[in-house]
DNA sequence: ATCATAACGCTTTTT
DNA sequence: GCGTTATGAT
């Protein structure tokens, strides 16, 4: 036998086996699953089946090794091998399937060699939980996380070689973060105004992301005093992070990179842990998290990364683009997949999503496609108001729910979070169940980020900043005044705060006080004690008894202490089904940094059917059948801020494109002649985004009305059977019912029209909605010069709406 | 020490 | 327009 043709005949029908069992991929995502050795940039449009992708090519490497993607074989393969694989290569006989694959293998990846690297806890769990389904058990051992939760899990284990900070540390959030800048601010006597302590971190983060230390920092200022300022508090900070034993967001990967630098055995370890890398959002990453991924890849150059450059919206956060688009220069060997098939939207969506992203002059250029078809063309309505572009929205919704849709095939997608307010206003008065996302969550409230403080200060009583928090809250009496002195006096001894308050007797300035000091330390202290006694869940219980936290809350007894007491016992849910995940066993410490990096647990809930609303930001990576673009107007969209300067106007088209591909089958975009943001009103044209969607692409709706006509009866457009009016006009002619002419309201006429209205409905009627089916009006209330109606309705339950919204969509049933 | 009122200022935010 | 924060009064 030819030992050439033995391993071409082999080669042959190893390729065939693989691609056979990636058969469902496209040819782009096949070779981006089967190009497994060295450099590989993926540039993933959105829709392209990204996901898939990762997760099939991490299959490829743990069941495949290098095969799909290298010439070599393995030398003991026998001729009675190759006739097998051939056989099966040509018959696929699911019972060869098994013994054919291993036989083709070539140094198999075990699971734990593969890193795959994602920005969000959500983006892990998913991909997590794909593989399990993929690869079963084995999946468990892929290290697949955050760039965070991996790099507190490197640190947990070595960041006390560096000496700075103990294995135990804490982690801060956002807020935490802010709250220790004005601190420093009022120690250091410095005027928040001028320096905004936002700001101030935002100017942290950058020096950070640029490894520039508080000294480096401060000697680059010069004499600019604004810069020296800023050095000042970056020095605090940073002693002040390490005083408390604490990291922020940035520290995990700042100090895990200087780790990786200091201590070259540490980098060694998991340069030869790891065989492939993977990092998905690549246009996502900032420098720091650059120079992560390089120094892990250093050695093997088995790098993957993943991402769309068109999607880079985190700019402003340090992200840069410029890591995906030199991806290139950085790897000089590297191979390029480009995935531009997509699967989610219509070819009018992908053709002006394509048109607005290829006036972009950053970009690598990329063109959507789609087997999709055409579908309808996207809609633009250019509303009155922004009243009356809520309202259609709303109107929209409701005919599409009562044509069979879900109220979870819609999203309304804002720029900034202030303008859910009306939209929130029209789903209430049109019962259409909603959801906002990005608002106030869960673990933002004030009583949880309490309760967890106490946890934190438990767990780390060197935690100054959770310790100022809690230590009067519940009121024990003690002021800020002692806390300052106390934190003086400490700073001067070189004791954190804790330390000190134990030792407080010793001190004439704290005489006054130390009995309620004493208490509170003796109190943390018992705590402690039971960290080790207790299961988690009860030692939260014994917190929270121990604190006089909830009884104190229980105390008030108004209704938003009520909420906030049913919260705090909330958390205990949460701790009891972290421990249940955990196979009963949850340590504090653990559970303190989920908490910490786990900050959406509240996720888009699937089981509640819902519309929802967020931010185009926070819509990334999602998609709804149905999209609303709102306030796509010039100062809004691309904001003020960003007027004038073409890199920014880059980034917001890039948003506008984010946006617009979030579409499957229908996309809206709305702008309002006028609008009222932030108490002011304000007349804003068109968005040039929308200008630069070709035209046929394009159908466009005007308001007929200008606002100020309050008194005509006859304002609208009509559409497709679909009423709406504008403005505060509101003609109801139902197709059903068209003699249905009433008008309620206006801010003008205070209620003149409210006797009409009660002449059509009242209350124990039988009436038919267009979107709810059948009901009976229980209730009936003035309410602002209109009515709010309580309507039971036979499928949907009992409904509260506004008549004069709702009135469009009722008729009597006789 | 805690509650009230005035003044400000305001993108986006995966961790 | 609203929510947060700074300041003063009790």
């Amino acid at each position: 036998m030819n030992d050439i043709n033995f391993k071409q005949r082999w080669l042959d029908a190893r390729r065939k086996i693989i691609e056979h069992s990636f058969g469902k991929l496209n040819p782009e995502q096949r070779l981006g699953v089967m190009t497994t050795e060295g450099p590989l940039l993926l540039l993933a449009g959105a829709g392209s089946g990204k996901t898939t992708v990762i997760i099939n090519r991490i299959a490829n490497l743990i069941r495949f090794g290098k095969a799909s993607d290298c010439d070599e074989i393995d030398e003991s393969a026998t001729d009675e091998e190759l006739e097998f694989i051939e056989r099966y290569a040509k018959f696929f006989s699911p019972e060869d399937a098994k013994r054919a694959e291993e036989l083709v293998a070539y140094q198999p990846a075990e699971p734990w060699r593969i890193m795959a690297i994602t920005f969000t806890n959500k983006a892990a769990d998913e991909l997590k939980a794909r593989l399990e389904v993929m690869l079963g058990e084995a999946a468990n051992d892929v290290w697949a996380s955050t760039f965070h939760s991996a790099c507190v899990r490197i640190l947990r284990k070595d960041i006390d070689r560096m000496g700075m900070f103990s294995k135990s540390f804490t982690i801060y959030d956002t807020s935490d973060c802010l709250s220790l800048v004005k601190h420093i601010l009022k120690d250091l006597d410095i005027d928040e105004k001028k320096f905004a302590p936002r700001s101030i971190l935002s100017v942290i983060s950058g020096a950070k992301d640029e490894m520039i230390s508080a000294e480096e920092f401060l000697s680059a200022a010069g004499n600019d005093p604004w810069r020296k300022t800023i050095g000042q508090v970056y020095k605090e900070y940073t002693g002040r992070m390490i005083d408390s034993n604490a990291l922020d967001f940035d520290d995990l990967i700042l100090y895990t990179v200087k780790l990786f630098m200091e201590c070259p055995e540490v980098l060694e370890f998991y340069q030869n842990k790891f065989r492939y890398l993977l990092v998905d959002e690549y246009q996502d990453t900032n420098m720091l998290q650059y120079k992560f991924v390089s120094l892990l890849a250093d050695k093997r150059k088995n790098i993957c990364v993943v991402g769309d450059d068109d999607q880079g919206i985190y700019k402003f956060r340090g992200a840069t683009i410029e890591n995906i688009l030199s991806f290139e220069k950085q790897y000089k060997n590297c191979r390029v997949i480009r995935l531009e098939q997509n699967y989610r939207s219509t070819e009018f969506i992908l053709e002006a999503s394509n048109a607005v992203i290829r006036r972009n002059t950053a970009r690598k250029g990329k063109e959507l496609w789609t087997k999709n078809g055409r579908g309808e063309k996207l809609t633009l309505y250019v509303a009155a108001s922004e009243n009356d572009e809520a309202q259609f929205v709303a109107s929209k919704i409701l005919t599409g729910f009562s044509q069979g849709a879900n109220w979870s095939d819609f999203a309304v997608l804002y720029r900034m979070n202030a303008q859910s307010n009306q939209l929130e206003h029209a789903f209430k008065r049109n019962g259409i169940p909603y959801k906002v996302f990005g608002g106030m969550k869960f673990y933002d409230r004030a009583e949880i980020k309490d309760m967890l403080a106490y946890m934190c200060v438990v767990n780390n009583p060197d935690d100054d900043l959770r310790l100022r928090r809690i230590i009067n809250n519940p009121p024990r009496g003690i002021g800020d005044k002692t806390v300052d002195t106390a934190a003086e006096i400490a700073a001067r001894e070189g004791m954190t705060l804790f330390e000190l308050l134990k030792k407080c007797r010793e001190y004439p300035e704290l005489q006054r006080s130390a009995a309620k000091l004493l208490l509170f330390t003796n109190m943390i202290d018992d705590m402690r004690s039971e960290v080790s006694e207790r299961t988690l869940d009860d030692l939260y219980e014994f917190i929270l008894s121990k604190s006089g936290y909830l009884a104190a809350l229980e105390a008030k007894n108004t209704q938003e202490d009520q909420t906030r007491a049913e919260n705090v016992r909330e958390l205990k849910t949460n701790i009891v089904s972290f421990i249940k995940d955990r196979n009963g066993v949850g340590n504090l410490a653990d559970f303190l940094d989920e908490m910490a990096l786990y900050t959406d647990l509240d996720q888009l809930e699937k089981d509640t059917d819902c519309a929802v609303m967020m931010t185009m930001h926070s819509a990334k990576g999602l998609e709804f059948p149905t999209v609303f673009m709102v306030g796509v107007e010039e100062n809004i969209f691309p904001g003020t801020r960003s007027i004038g300067d073409p890199e920014e106007i880059e980034e917001e088209r890039r948003l506008c494109y984010v946006g617009m591909t979030r579409a499957k089958q229908k996309l809206y975009i709305t702008a309002a002649k006028q609008r009222m943001l932030f108490g002011r009103t304000s007349c804003n044209s068109v968005s040039r985004f929308v200008k630069e969607i070709p035209e046929e692409c394009l159908e466009t709706i005007q308001a007929v009305r200008n606002v100020s006509s309050y008194q005509s009866s006859s304002g609208g457009y009509k559409q497709g059977g679909g009423n709406y009016s504008v403005g505060s006009s509101y003609s109801a002619p139902a197709p059903s019912a068209p003699a249905a002419k009433y008008s309620v309201s206006s801010k003008i006429a205070a209620k003149p029209a409210a006797p009409a209205a009660n002449v059509m409905f009242r209350k124990g009627d039988s009436i038919v909605h267009k979107a709810f089916g059948a009901g009976v009006i229980s209730a009936m209330q003035e309410m602002g010069g209109d009515f709010l109606v309580e309507i039971i309705f036979d499928k949907v339950g009992t409904k509260r709406l506004m008549l004069k919204s709702a009135a469009q969509y009722m008729k009597k049933a006789d």
